[in-house]
DNA sequence: GAACTAAGTTTATTGAATAAACTATGACCG
DNA sequence: CGGTCATAGTTTATTCAATAAACTTAGTTC
């Protein structure tokens, strides 16, 4: 439920539809982006892409920019995100605290604040810190993107070992607080998102794989989150992966889970810890076992050779502290997987982009999913009308 | 590229998608649905309903049936498929024959036609075969489905080390002789639609997995086909799945792949084949080696679990000659699954559906593809014209 | 400075869905 | 048995989004 795929019902879904591909193009590429090129790349009429843009110069989504180069005839006028605004509301939700950003459009961050609580306080604190922000930039706050550890469909967390958690209806209590659309997003659906979002031309699908203490993985399709229900999609942490001697006793209580060979726990020892800086992670893994190293790549290789044969993934991406391993891990397991390589074509594996931000990811989901499912024209416009007035 | 995904510029792609949109509601239950039922299943008002079916029966697509009992009001008139019409053929290729069907809308085989060759004799075989259908039922003739082992994109034959080629851009040949839409259609992606035709309601991810001499798998979201490139997609055969004492030689050299522990031949020994029928192959499993029975559904069981895993997977198909193995396997399978749960709900696991006829299903993904994507209603009135004058 | 090219706008038209009023036909019920 | 209600389906006027085509603007090239 969390990609845009509208149900092309009316003519009302169609201009929604090329609204939220005219502002998309924007967004891959701000301030280059012009009318022309999005009739161009859209296949509509030059006349319709004015339109679109004009409704969406409107709605405060986009501006225009600097007169572009000529490219033989008149002069494009180039169109960037509207950061003056529209805010998003990004909530980091870990255990012992959390962390509200107000993101501009084009995706700075206007306001941060940390909230620290124990299990009891938590959602009090919550409560009064989104109340504060929603009070304090009433009319501004134009969707709310939750990212949390756990499973969840959007609206409710299913369940949340880190949190505590069990079928919590946490978007609705939200949504009351702050009266604008709220999406729960799986912490590893938002990095993955927030890494696919950075190609300009994601074709395929794309396997991303987070590592830290726990592992966890998520698929994308064309720069977006697959479509199809994500309530508890890649859970893949505790697959048994390792049989026979080699598995070892995993956390979970079981045996040759993922994690008790690949987690980040398993190859660098219990001193590794989620909140630790690259540094730190990098040199710990110089000290490390080399062979719990190789075997940790052993197993996560397994893992995504099945994965990326069944969808044929044009690419695996491996994000989280993982990323601070370095060239040598990845090497181990791209090693790994051309060894065994099968008839088809392999695939190519590489670390996250580090700068790309986290809040970047769950905003634009968020962002996306408002824009897509939810939005109507009318209800953006009386989000936007206390700054015009 | 395979699904119907469409690109929604234009009112006329709003108008094709909601013909599609009806047609498929009369496909899925033939006799008793009728425009009301449209209406309220799409959510369009009931005099768009109304005018879509219009439109259809012009085409000859659908046709009106028999008056309904009365739910309280009048009675409605329900819709059938119009089978007097179109034609779909239906190409299924095999290494050294052919089966051409010509299949009517409603799913009945009009007519059937067996080609042997030999490797070399091959193309022109059914060059000439064609050829000769083509001038037969001229005008009649909606699409083309040719169902073929090996790796395509609906357009070209990638690789198929069963016939022997490497890509070969059949679809063009085809379409030249035949002078409608050919799709090329990988086997298991047919038998994997044929049998999510059959549900009713199909929502999320599921994953069918074909088990012959060789392994082959499918996603299907909701009903069809996961959207995406399918290229390569499902080629998990020889991807590896045991390790170390366990890994057995496989037939393509390198060791441990899911076929040299689950494929029908692994599992029953150098007898088995695939042309075998049921009751040859019950036989067989009877007298079986029960632990390589047992090994070939523990392999089974990872790979299920992981690809399950990541995709929260609603449910698993197998399908192909393992259906003869019956519920003993299954309950091995299950079992294994069951007994390495991960915290998420376990996947159950079925057989395919017996009579979900082949044809059907690659007949269906051309069909469902053409109306999708290449279907425009002003050729579908040239090719129901010649019938008409 | 004339010819050309590309960007963008204006205006009349087309097409698809809608709303609302209407017809048709059966069930239910006193 | 006739009135009332419910559901199926159609007709007609309207709305809305995209289009085509003519037009304006503003640059390059020769």
């Amino acid at each position: 439920m969390l990609n845009g795929d509208d149900a092309l019902d009316t003519q009302a879904s169609v201009r929604r539809a090329n609204l939220r591909r005219a502002l998309q193009l924007v967004f891959r590429s701000p301030g280059s982006e012009t009318r022309a090129g999005i009739a161009r790349a859209t296949g509509l009429t030059a006349a319709t892409a004015s339109s679109l843009v004009a409704e969406l110069i409107e709605l405060h989504l986009v501006v225009d920019g600097e007169q572009a180069a000529s490219t033989g005839g008149k002069r494009a006028t180039t169109l960037s995100i509207d950061a003056a605004h529209h805010l998003i509301l990004v909530l980091v939700l870990r255990p012992t605290d959390a962390r509200i950003a107000l993101v501009a459009l084009d995706g700075t961050e206007v306001e941060t604040r940390q909230v620290a609580f124990s299990d009891e306080s938590r959602v009090r604190m919550l409560d009064s810190a989104l109340t504060d922000i929603a009070t304090e930039h009433a009319g501004r706050l134009l969707v709310a993107g939750v990212q949390l550890p756990g499973t969840t469909d959007g609206r409710r967390v299913f369940e949340s070992v880190q949190l505590g958690w069990t079928d919590v209806p946490l978007a609705d209590r939200f949504e009351r607080l702050l009266s604008v659309p709220v999406l729960l997003v799986n912490d590893v659906d938002a990095e993955a998102i927030a890494e696919a979002a950075r190609e300009d031309e994601s074709s395929g699908y794309r396997l991303f794989i987070h590592i830290g203490t726990g592992i966890g993985a998520a698929v994308t399709l064309d720069g977006e989150l697959a479509p199809g229900p994500r309530d508890r999609a890649g859970e893949i942490g505790h697959v048994q992966v390792q049989f026979g001697d080699d598995a070892r006793a995993c956390r979970c209580g079981r045996q040759g889970c993922l994690e008790s060979a690949s987690s980040m726990t398993a190859m660098l020892g219990d001193d590794f810890d989620d909140a630790m800086d690259d540094e730190a992670i990098t040199a710990l893994a110089a000290s490390a076992d080399e062979n719990k190293l190789a075997e940790g790549a052993r197993a996560l290789a397994r893992t995504i050779k099945l994965i990326a044969a069944v969808l044929d993934a044009a690419e695996v991406v491996i994000g989280g502290p993982a990323r601070a391993l370095g060239d040598p891990f990845l090497r181990l397991v791209q090693a790994e997987i051309d060894y065994t390589a099968t008839g088809t074509a392999d695939v190519p594996v590489r670390f996250a982009d580090a700068d790309a931000s986290i809040s970047t990811g769950v905003g634009q989901v968020a962002l996306s999913n408002a824009l897509g499912v939810r939005w109507s024209p009318a209800q953006l416009r009386a989000a936007s009308a206390p700054p015009r007035s």
